[in-house]
DNA sequence: CTTGACTCTGTACCTAAGTACGGAATGTAT
DNA sequence: ATACATTCCGTACTTAGGTACAGAGTCAAG
């Protein structure tokens, strides 16, 4: 009995998030709530743990909790749909990540330019940030 | 006189935003609401539009509205602070684009699997690679 | 068997990022 | 000069993504 059941708060520190964040997950079906035992506290299966782990990489790369929902029920094969049809859906996120890697390589290329200008005339650096990420 | 004052609308447009999303730029000072004329509408200068336009863009990158603020402030060189700074603000984020680069390049590489995956066997369902990735 | 920590349920509140709207002023096309 | 679109200004509402209780139950250590 080394593994004590993984209650709510467990679950939470784990992810290293907040207990209501947990409770506001299972409210918009974002992961389910296991049945509440007869007596005693809810234990969550290890595979919530990872899923609020995913969910919280994926937000920090700029995915709303819907799209999050999408990119999961890709992976899980619940979604009721055909696997072509999953496999297109799949190929747009591709897609749409491929361009936002893009962008932000962009982006860095812009800051390194201005750290570099920033070494070399000390006194003065004005980099066109802006231009260079609004490029398309 | 081909070009036409930059009125606010025109500036919404033109930026593909609604009116209202730039006065509400102005309330919170991340864009500058130009001098009203004595009589007539405000005119707004095309380095708005453009960044109005990279606003939306990293906003679609993840970025929050002030982080936003900062790196435009790296960038037009308005900042009050030394440069040696402004370097070391910039390197942070340099460090911080590229964790997100890379964490976007695992989940496009997970997706990328999945998609060949589900090319392969047709009629098969449940795809757990996603939940794969997620285990870091 | 009491005390303190944790859970459960429900509801209220909060911040970020907008959106909507009313009513007055101003500009433009006919 | 009249109609219609825009702008201006202020205030109120909305949605996403949480947070914060209150009040009751439950568990586990001493």
């Amino acid at each position: 009995m080394n593994t004590k059941p993984l209650t709510i708060g467990l679950l939470a520190a784990q992810a290293e998030v907040n207990v209501e964040t947990i409770r506001y997950y299972q409210r918009i079906g974002l992961i389910e709530e296991p049945e509440k035992p007869a007596q005693g506290f809810r234990c969550y299966p290890q595979t919530t743990l990872q899923r609020v782990k995913f969910i919280k990489r994926a937000q920090q790369l700029g995915f709303s909790l819907l799209e999050i929902e999408e990119l999961l029920e890709l992976g899980d094969g619940s979604s009721a749909s055909a696997c072509s049809d999953v496999r297109q859906r799949a190929e747009r996120k591709v897609e749409q990540i491929s361009q936002q890697i893009e962008d932000l390589e962009g982006l860095r290329t812009a800051l390194n330019q201005l750290i570099r200008s920033c070494k070399k005339e000390d006194g003065h650096a004005s980099c066109p940030i802006v231009e260079n990420l609004l490029h398309e």
